[in-house]
RNA sequence: GCCUCGAUGGCGGAAUUGGUAGACGCGCCAGACUCAAAAUCUGGUAUUCGCAAGGAUGUGCAGGUUCGAUUCCUGUUCGAGGCACCA
């Protein structure tokens, strides 16, 4: 009996379909085991080889769990809303939500054929309305909720609300305003919609401004990456950076609980520090500067302010130790005092530097260092403590979103200040004594200050808390923490996302489940409403449309167009924005939020939603959630190291602040898989066309790498190019013919990789392919008639046409052999190269492993009693197979599996090979089960192999007697020599040093030193 | 530019805690079977010197610690991912 993979994979698929052998019950009583994957966008271009390799090691390990006695978890679902969607349906007016559909059911085909142990009863779908819903929900107990920084944790802001009634907000600090203070009568004096403005000052889900992308001939906000070069990418039109009002998520006011709980998680160092780095703790001091502004200027609306006016400006340091070698200060060109400071004859320069600015991004401002740019203000600076006056200028390297905006320049302690110093030529104060060279900025932090005044002599440490005592006792600047971490852009001015469950009342926005009636008529208990305009809330669960009842639905529409002055598409559907409230005389106009919100929405806490998928009135049932957990292991690739996951961790902490789940951290274990690159292939094509006397002439001749790197080199030279084709033969064209005033271009290009059988082109279906006939084309081969092409390692991506597809590897080779393929590859952190051709050596493994229980007439598995050898090799198998499992490193168990089969051979035993056949079900599924009922009675058991326990080795087959040392002698192996385990030093000293060889070796000098490490290895020192 | 990670034969990689570098597989070479091919099986395969025995070199590069370094430390080069509206 042959393995044929085809009829198993297949017959084995569909029992487990209909036996419905995944699905998993929230109700065991066996330990819960929670394995997820990062769901996928469902992207047009499906799933190629590097996508599953993360779905592989999780299923495995979802597997090997199941085998160990767990009740698994191992969900997959779909990130469904997002931009390549939306922009597909610009450019070929299929709506977003049918070509998700068909990208989804594509996905899903892909993904059954490789043979996961998913429970697909659980499928979530972010685009889903009776998902998003819950988003939704979700997004209104942020709404409704406020940061209590005492206590570190989100509280429902009617609470919030009592306070202030009881005292105004003198003990709590406005993390959206610091400088707003008001007292409990100022409060009751509130307009409704002065104390709604104040509480979103409050609010975790709050409005505020934002830069964005904005495209004047698009008429539309574009993403950073729709953004290349400083040009649009549809149309390359210009754009620049404009403010707009935005939603936003207050994660800062978790950054410290984000960065002391990254400590108790198991994630790769590298993946906690790159969230400490985003999250940028950094404890330093802000300083106020007054600034002189002794020169009359325009405020906004008209008046002319004579000046003098009392310009404070506060500058956020980690340096406060530095505060004596401030030479100038640098603004933000957003800062909110440009204008402010800016003498008049330096109006027009800075104006021209902030439009210059304008069209800049980020990255570039960070980046682009070498390049300095910058612009004075004319206005000047009183040092705090010697009163001299220090220039203020606006510089791109200073950026409006961190710490205050402005920075007071110490050029002799930072580079960039340095830089820039030396650029404008400004005199630089030296604080560091030689240390300073007056070449480059001194930024070490070691060493004393010097020329500072009652700092100088001080270290570092003691400079910085003597320079922030000084400045606390005279009332100009206090010690701050301050963190890189910005709070969360939540709005995106596109149609395919969730819409916002907020409607605006005369500009004033409202949750839509501000009413008296219970706070969420689906249940759930939401936080507690909190409008104090009774009539006005009663009227919003009234309203038209019923606007208190969630989900609130993404309205179908025709036209993707932006609506007008930036707004989304969904500004444009009148019928849908527009809501006639009863509230009475002028007050009944109401409009929904047209914004959506962003790709990350769905996926913050899709996690929750495995757990109990179905629940109509929860987002999921609180024991559920508390039987599941956190994700015991979490797979998916680095990119998402920032964005993702610490987004999904403040939700996950915000959902348990306002009790709805019962732990603050969704991840316990992450594990990054990395990037199957492609191989991309390259074929070189000279390329020439002419005028003849008769007729113009074109042609193609795709030549071979050796002659590719020969032209090359004559390039330039027509001549030689041409005599060289003519050398080698090639009639067509009449080559000779050509003449010097041909156009006749060389260049290499990407090929298909799936016209190559390793880097050699498979000639006839290139032929057919590119259309080759008489008259067009020609291949100029090597010697032996073979097309050699270039390689190049790659992203694997369409455009490079390195694409593989999994369904053509499973379809050649089998879902198994490339479930073992792809974890052979390499351990599952690193990015690596696909290749396929090194697929046979599994598939010959496979093909070995079965006849260990086939031959040619069919089962020749015997009950013979096994041998020791045959048991060592087993249980050394058993034992390696799951330490590598719970260390993930599964490149090695198929190494081990091969070592086995190849160790086995010949071996036809039961006690052996039914076991054997457990241990490689998690990697290798559908011929395990095949194996596994053919060894039952009849060829057939009940149930599934998935059930079956892991078999648990024997400590007396793994553990050896003897050790076979290496002896070196200074630290240079030069002989082996056996010893028992056990062996004493002394015993061991006394064979080794009588030994032929180190005799030799030891030239006749007396050992110095004889180092024997047990089961390790033997060194003689002389 | 900043943050994080990585670099080992012709190729993917192994070496789990500082202890025999190159397991396992691909490729290549030789052989067996075959009329032949495919498939399968056996042996060899880091570089270099040597007929051989055996020696020297070798984990991106330059140093350091150690009896001993692919592993730890310092510096450096190159590559990958991220840098806040791709997901």
């Amino acid at each position: 009996m042959e393995y044929d993979f085809k009829k198993i994979e297949a017959n084995w698929k569909k029992y487990w379909t209909e036996q419905q052998v995944y699905k998993v019950s929230n109700n065991s009583n066996k330990p819960k085991c929670y394995v997820l994957d990062m769901f996928p966008y469902p992207s047009g271009a499906g799933l190629h080889v590097g996508h599953p390799l993360g779905y592989i090691a999780s299923d495995i390990y979802a597997r090997y769990k199941r085998l160990k006695g767990y009740n698994v978890l191992h969900p997959m679902g779909f990130d469904a809303f997002g931009l390549p969607a939306e922009q597909y349906a610009i450019e070929t007016g299929q709506h977003p939500a049918v070509t998700t559909e068909k990208n989804i059911a594509r996905y899903r085909e892909q993904l059954d054929n490789i043979g996961f142990c998913y429970d697909w009863s659980r499928e979530v779908r972010t685009s889903d309305p009776k998902y998003y819903k819950w988003t939704q929900w979700i997004f209104l107990q942020l709404f409704h909720s406020w940061y209590d920084r005492k206590e570190q944790k989100a509280r429902p802001i009617s609470e919030l609300i009592s306070i202030f009634e009881k005292e105004g907000n003198t003990n709590i600090s406005c993390p959206g305003d610091e400088t707003l203070q008001f007292d409990s009568a100022t409060w009751k004096n509130y307009s409704e919609k002065e104390r709604r403005d104040c509480l979103m000052q409050y609010r975790i889900a709050y409005q505020g401004y934002a830069q964005v992308w904005w495209c004047e001939a698009l008429g539309t906000v574009l993403a950073n990456d729709e953004v290349v070069n400083g040009v649009s990418e549809r149309g390359s039109h210009p754009v620049e950076r404009k403010n707009m009002r935005q939603w936003f998520l207050r994660i800062t006011e978790y950054a410290e609980r984000l960065l002391t709980s990254l400590d108790n998680l198991e994630w790769s160092e590298a993946m906690k520090e790159m969230q400490r780095n985003w999250i940028g703790k950094s404890v330093g001091a802000e300083i106020e500067f007054d600034v002189v502004a002794d020169i009359p200027f325009v405020e906004e609306d008209g008046t002319v302010n004579p000046g003098h006016a009392n310009i404070l400006l506060k500058v956020f340091t980690t340096r406060p130790d530095t505060i004596f070698g401030v030479d100038f200060m640098v603004l933000a060109p957003e800062h909110e005092m440009v204008d402010t400071i800016t003498l008049p004859e330096q109006r027009q320069a800075v104006a021209e530097y902030k439009t210059y600015v304008k069209s800049r991004s980020e990255r570039e401002r960070m980046s682009e260092v070498k390049q300095i740019t910058g612009c004075f203000t004319g206005a000047y600076a009183f040092h705090p403590f010697t009163e001299r006056q220090v220039p203020v200028w606006i510089s791109e390297y200073v950026l409006a979103g961190y710490g205050t905006g402005a920075i007071m320049a110490v050029p002799s302690g930072d580079e960039r200040d340095h830089a820039f110093a030396k650029h404008f030529n400004i005199p630089i104060t030296n604080i560091f004594g030689d240390k300073y060279n007056g070449e480059e900025a001194y930024s070490s932090k070691t060493g004393t200050i010097e020329n500072s005044d009652f700092l100088s002599g001080l270290n570092i440490a003691d400079a910085s808390e003597a320079a922030i005592n000084e400045l606390v006792k005279k009332g100009i600047g206090k010690r701050k923490v301050n963190y890189k971490l910005r709070d969360a852009g939540f709005s995106r001015q596109r149609y395919w996302g969730e819409p916002f469950p907020i409607v605006y009342v005369e500009g004033v926005p409202y949750g839509i489940d501000e009413s008296p009636l219970p706070a969420s008529p689906q249940g759930g208990g939401g936080v507690a409403q909190e409008t104090s305009a009774r009539d006005l809330s009663a009227s919003l669960s009234k309203g038209e449309g019923d606007v208190a009842q969630l989900p609130v639905e993404l309205p179908f529409v025709e036209s993707y167009k932006p609506g007008p002055e930036g707004q989304g598409p969904l500004a444009n559907i009148k019928d849908w924005v527009n809501i006639s409230l009863p509230l009475g005389e002028g007050r009944g106009e109401a409009s929904r939020e047209t914004n959506t919100m962003p790709g990350y929405a769905g996926s913050s806490w899709y996690f929750l939603r495995y757990m109990d998928p179905h629940n109509d009135t929860e987002f999921a049932d609180r024991k559920a959630t508390d039987y599941w957990n956190q994700v015991d292991l979490y797979i998916g690739g680095t990119e998402h190291a920032v964005g993702h996951l610490l987004y999904s961790r403040m939700w996950t902490k915000a959902l348990y602040d306002l009790g709805h789940i019962g732990f603050d951290e969704p991840f316990k274990k992450l594990l990054n898989q990395g990037m199957i690159q492609g191989s991309s292939r390259f074929v070189f094509e000279v390329i020439f066309s002419f005028i003849s006397s008769r007729s113009s002439k074109s042609g193609r001749i795709f030549v071979s790498k050796t002659h590719y790197q020969k032209l090359k080199l004559i390039e330039n030279d027509k001549g030689k190019v041409i005599e060289y084709l003519v050398n080698t033969g090639i009639d067509k064209y009449n080559i000779a013919d050509i003449r010097a005033d041909t156009t006749l271009r060389i260049i290499r290009h990407h090929i298909d990789v799936n016209l190559i059988y390793g880097i050699e082109l498979n000639i006839p279906a290139f032929k057919e392919k590119f259309g080759f006939n008489e008259y067009n084309g020609y291949l100029l081969t090597e010697e032996n008639g073979a097309y050699l092409c270039d390689t190049e390692i790659e992203k694997m991506s369409k455009s490079k046409y390195n694409v593989v597809n999994p369904d053509d590897i499973v379809a050649q080779y089998g879902a198994d052999t490339f479930r073992m393929y792809e974890m052979f590859l390499g351990p599952i952190d690193v990015s690596k190269p696909w290749d396929t051709k090194g697929i046979e050596g599994v598939h010959r493994f496979l093909k070995k492993l079965w006849r260990l229980y086939f031959d040619d007439s069919g089962l020749i598995v015997n009950d013979e009693a096994p041998t020791e050898a045959e048991l060592r090799v087993l249980h050394k198998t058993i034992k390696k197979i799951g330490e590598d499992i719970e260390r993930f490193s599964f490149n090695t168990s198929v190494s081990q599996f091969m070592i086995c089969v190849n160790e086995l051979a010949g071996c036809h035993k039961r006690a052996i090979l039914e076991p054997l056949a457990i241990t490689i079900c998690p990697f290798a599924p559908h011929i395990a089960e095949e194996l596994w009922h053919q060894l039952g009675p009849d060829g057939y058991r009940d149930g599934s192999v998935v059930d079956a326990p892991f078999p648990l080795y024997e400590e007396r087959y793994v553990t050896e007697n003897t050790k076979k040392y290496p002896v070196a002698v200074n630290g240079k192996t030069r002989i082996e020599m056996e010893f028992p385990m056990d062996a004493e030093q002394a015993d061991v000293e006394q064979v080794v040093l009588a030994d032929e060889t180190i005799q030799k070796w030891l030239e006749g000098k007396t050992p110095k030193k004889f180092i024997y490490v047990k089961g390790k290895m033997i060194n003689v020192v002389v």
